[in-house]
Order: structure tokens, then C-alpha cells, then sequence
RNA sequence: GCGGAUGUAGUUUAAUGGUAGAACCUUAGCCUUCCAAGCUAACUACGGGAGUUCGAUUCUCCUCAUCCGCUCCA
């Protein structure tokens, strides 16, 4: 089969009500997207199937909805803000990118350091002193921008410096500063996780791809504390367990795998890292991280803040600061592989083709698509049976054009099963309810259908 | 941020310095009724701004957006 782009991926999902560019009558802003009736749905299935996995069906599981403001001290202690401060500058010739006070500390031989330059110092001075990029030797720089991860904004209504806050750069810190709230109140035991659903922003240099890398994203965090010397093997045990449920929501196996972080491309806190990679239509990228943090993350909060956050061990009696493994997911990258992994133009028998979304019944838009066969005399059973059926899961209704249309409708946004109402509903109370996948039919009575429905619609991990 | 490409209905596209034609889709009516039927209608487009010109969708510039590649992504 073609591989599927990904300008084929974007039409068909606003053609569909899935995504939509945001801000389009305006002429966009870029890397911005709407979520669609369609896909705020399937957003909304992915991020419960999350969530019944990683809090509800964990015994030692805690799910939290943290502020997305926060203290400022909180991104000053996680280090986000201080890594980001960083004054840029290119190198108009050769394209490189270097650090202004650097190239000034390297120039003069550690005479000036640069430190604590406004921008125009900086760039003045290297104009003036002719300071040559390390690269090629040329004086021919861009300005500097100054790289900011995090969005800034004020919080009350004047904006100076003394009342900026950021919006947060990823949900994880929510969790880290309110561990011992959790701990104390749900009165938790070590090994446990506490997971969170939300959005984070970054400023990110270069988004794109679609919804893979966007400015604003929502992320599906878990944070799982367990023992010192213990956290290798929790590690491994999150990265079976992370694949499997990838599985479980219906990627195919052979468009996952595994990519471990060599030493060298570990970031300074953490132990171990791997990504579980998928083959998204721009090609394999990263769909989920599971990190070893240690006690990276409590240990710099419990600096910060003089707060103790170390665990007393009810067993041994000792205090320590529980290790972190992080398997962290992207909503919207999941969101991504899932369409990409079930979108398919099938040629039928007979030369046909239809277009299906192979979507897992458990993370379809609509469970049900109720098709009247004859507009006429079927309409109003099928309105009664929409009613009924749409107490207990999303029903879509369609009463346009010939029945085989509406069951090609129904393929292309990936509705699992069609019920068409006919004389037999009317006399007998019977439907034909007809299978997505295998197209074949089935007649049920009416008051069987929830039942069937809700029995061939779980996600099982 | 750099380089390349693109931008005409929801989608795919045609033509043109004198404001656009189609197919599919969608909607309505008739007929039909279990896998994209037919007939009759209807709706819908030159990304935005400026300039050149009597006149710009077409030429020029700027801008916005998307795609591809590089770079970047504690």
C-alpha cells in the first residue's frame, strides 16, 4: 500500500471535522489546530483509554488536575528557565548557531565574559570588535534573539516585571510540587504514580508536521515514585507496559519500536531514556519517553522551596527522596499515529475502492451510525432508537442518499457498526446491524444492540 | 532560523492581463431502497495587503499559511 502523507492526512481530517487549521478565516497562526466535532472525540476516547489504564485500573495510581500558572520559583527550580536564557546568534555564512557571551569570553581570552550583557552590548561589541565566528571566520551575524522556552504572561493587570508568569512547559512539575499533598492525602505507600491530562506550551523553535510538534499541546504525564534501586527495574516494567497499550488501542506492531538513548544523549538528570518510536507519514518519530528522573526532580524542589519532600519508609524507617520513572505521552502525537495507523483506501472486490478508518471500536468517534433505509416511513423509529441508544455512547444518524453511501460515510470516519432501520424494526423490532470490518450483516433485536454494542467496543489492555 | 516548493469551492483540478469551467463531495425534490444508482435543481473558490495598469486570479513586492529538506528540540 502507498505510504500516506501527510497533506493527504491534513485534508482528509478537516474534510472529515477532525482537524481543522486554527484561526483559518484569518489566515491561520501557525502550527495551530482545532480540534473538530469529530476529533475532540477521538481525542476524548484516547485520553480516557489513558487514563482507565494508567489511574483507574492502578491500584497505587492517583490522578491529579494541577494549575497550568504556577509560581515562578517552580521553572527556576526545575531548571527551565535558566537553560533557556540563552542569548542566540547565527552565523549568516556558514549557519551556524552559537552563544553571544561565549563567542565573546572565546574572543578575548576570557578578558570579557560577556555575563550579564544586555543584547545590544553584545551585538555591538561584536560588530566592533570584529569578533569572527569559530566556524568560518566571518563577522556576519543575525541579532540575537533571546530563546525562551516558556511562554511569558502577567498575571494581574499591569505588566511588569515583578508579576510575569509562565504558562507551563509541560505538566510534570504540577505533579512533583504537590507530591507530599498526594502522599499525605491519600495516605500513598511507595511504589505509586500519580498521573495528570493537560495542556503545556513551549515555544518551540521549530514546530511542524502537522499536530506532532505543536507551540500548545496536551500531554498525558505520569510520574511513578518508587525506591532507590529499584527504579531500573519499574523502567523496564513501563516500557513493556507502555508498548502494550499502544497495542491495545490497535497500532500495528510493525509501525512501533523501541529507541534507547545512548549516554551521551541522556540529559544531564536522568539515568536512562527510551523513546517508543512510531512511523508517523513524515517518517519514525518520537511517540513516547519513558525516563529514569531519579530524584532529580523532588531533589531540586526540596532545595528551592525548604520543603522536605523525602519519604519515610513505614518498613525500614529510613528517609529518603523516591526515584522517578516518566512515561510521558503526547496527546496529540498519539492522536496522530492512531489516524495514521487506521487510515486506509481499501479496494473491494469488485474494483471499488472506500475509504475506512480502521479505528479501534473503542476510540471511534461514533459507536453507532443509525441509517433509516427508507426515509419516508423509517424516520421517526429511527429518531426513537437514536434517542435510546445515544444515552449510552456517540450515535451518529444519517438519512442522505442510498443506504450503501451512508455505509461508506459511516467507513470513512471509522464507525464501527451501522443499524439500518427497515419494515422488519416496524414489525418485528428487529435491526441489520452491519460490521465496518468485515462489512458482514447481523440481525439483532432492538434492546440487544446497547448490549452488543458496549461488548464489542472495549479497549482490553 | 536557513534553503526549496506551493497557495483557484469541502476535495482534486482547468483556463485566462478584460473577475473563472469541471469532476467528486454536500443540500433539496422525484424515483429507489442493504454496500458510492439515476434524473432535476441549488450552494460554494482565485490566502491577505500594496504596487504597476484603463483593468490583476494572472505581472512585481511584501505578508500569511502549508508541504519537503536542513537546523533545533534541558
Amino acid at each position: 500500500m502507498e505510504k500516506l502523507t501527510m497533506e493527504k492526512l491534513v485534508a482528509y481530517c478537516k474534510q472529515y471535522g477532525f482537524i481543522f487549521q486554527g484561526s483559518e478565516i484569518y489566515g491561520g497562526l501557525a502550527n495551530t489546530w482545532d480540534y473538530g466535532p469529530l476529533g475532540k472525540e477521538l481525542k476524548e476516547n484516547i485520553k480516557k483509554a489513558w487514563w482507565k489504564k494508567f489511574i483507574q485500573e492502578q491500584k497505587n495510581s492517583y490522578g491529579l488536575d494541577a494549575a497550568i500558572l504556577m509560581n515562578p520559583s517552580v521553572w527556576i527550580a526545575s531548571g527551565h528557565v535558566a537553560s533557556f536564557s540563552d542569548p542566540l546568534i547565527d552565523c549568516k555564512y556558514c549557519k551556524t548557531r552559537h552563544r553571544a557571551d561565549k563567542l565573546i569570553e572565546e574572543f578575548t581570552g576570557g578578558e570579557e565574559t560577556g555575563d550579564g550583557w544586555s543584547n545590544e552590548k553584545l551585538e555591538t561589541f561584536i560588530k566592533e570588535k570584529q569578533v569572527a565566528c569559530p566556524s568560518c571566520g566571518k563577522n556576519d551575524f543575525t541579532s540575537i534573539r533571546q530563546f525562551n522556552l516558556l511562554f511569558e504572561t502577567f498575571m494581574g493587570v499591569t505588566q511588569d516585571s515583578s508579576n510575569k508568569v509562565y504558562l507551563r512547559g509541560e505538566t510534570a512539575q504540577g505533579i512533583f510540587v504537590n507530591f507530599n499533598n498526594v502522599q499525605r492525602s491519600q495516605r500513598a505507600k511507595l511504589p505509586f504514580g500519580i498521573g495528570q491530562i493537560g495542556k503545556a506550551f513551549r515555544n518551540e523553535i521549530t514546530p511542524g508536521n502537522f499536530i506532532f510538534r505543536t507551540r500548545e499541546f496536551e500531554q498525558m504525564e505520569y510520574e511513578f515514585f518508587c525506591k532507590p534501586g529499584t527504579d531500573l527495574e519499574w523502567f523496564d516494567y513501563y516500557k513493556t507496559n507502555c508498548l502494550s497499550f499502544l497495542k491495545s488501542l490497535g497500532l500495528k506492531a510493525e509501525n512501533l519500536r523501541y529507541r534507547d538513548h545512548e549516554k551521551e544523549e541522556l540529559v544531564f538528570y536522568s539515568k536512562a531514556t527510551t523513546d517508543i518510536e512510531y512511523n508517523y507519514p513524515m517518517g519514525w518519530g518520537e511517540l513516547w519517553g519513558i525516563a529514569d528522573r531519579t530524584d532529580y526532580d523532588l531533589g531540586v524542589h526540596q532545595e528551592h522551596s525548604k520543603v522536605d519532600m523525602t519519604y519515610l519508609d513505614p518498613e525500614t524507617n529510613e528517609k529518603y527522596l523516591p526515584y522517578v520513572i516518566e512515561p510521558s505521552v503526547g496527546v496529540d502525537r498519539l492522536f496522530l499515529a492512531v489516524i495514521s495507523d487506521a487510515y486506509e483506501e481499501e479496494t473491494l472486490e469488485n474494483g471499488e475502492t472506500r475509504e475506512v478508518m480502521h479505528l479501534h471500536p473503542g476510540l471511534a468517534p461514533y459507536k453507532v451510525a443509525v441509517l433509516p433505509l427508507n426515509k419516508k416511513y423509517h424516520s421517526q423509529k429511527a429518531t426513537e432508537i437514536y434517542h435510546e441508544l445515544s444515552k449510552y455512547f456517540m450515535i451518529s444518524y444519517d438519512d442522505t442518499g442510498s443506504i450503501g453511501k451512508r455505509y461508506r460515510r459511516a467507513d470513512a470516519i471509522g464507525t464501527p457498526y451501522a443499524i439500518t432501520i427497515d419494515d422488519d424494526t416496524l414489525n418485528q423490532e428487529t435491526v441489520t446491524l452491519r460490521n465496518r470490518d468485515t462489512m458482514k450483516q447481523i440481525t439483532l433485536k432492538i434492546d440487544e444492540i446497547k448490549e452488543y454494542v458496549e461488548n464489542n467496543t472495549q479497549i482490553e489492555s
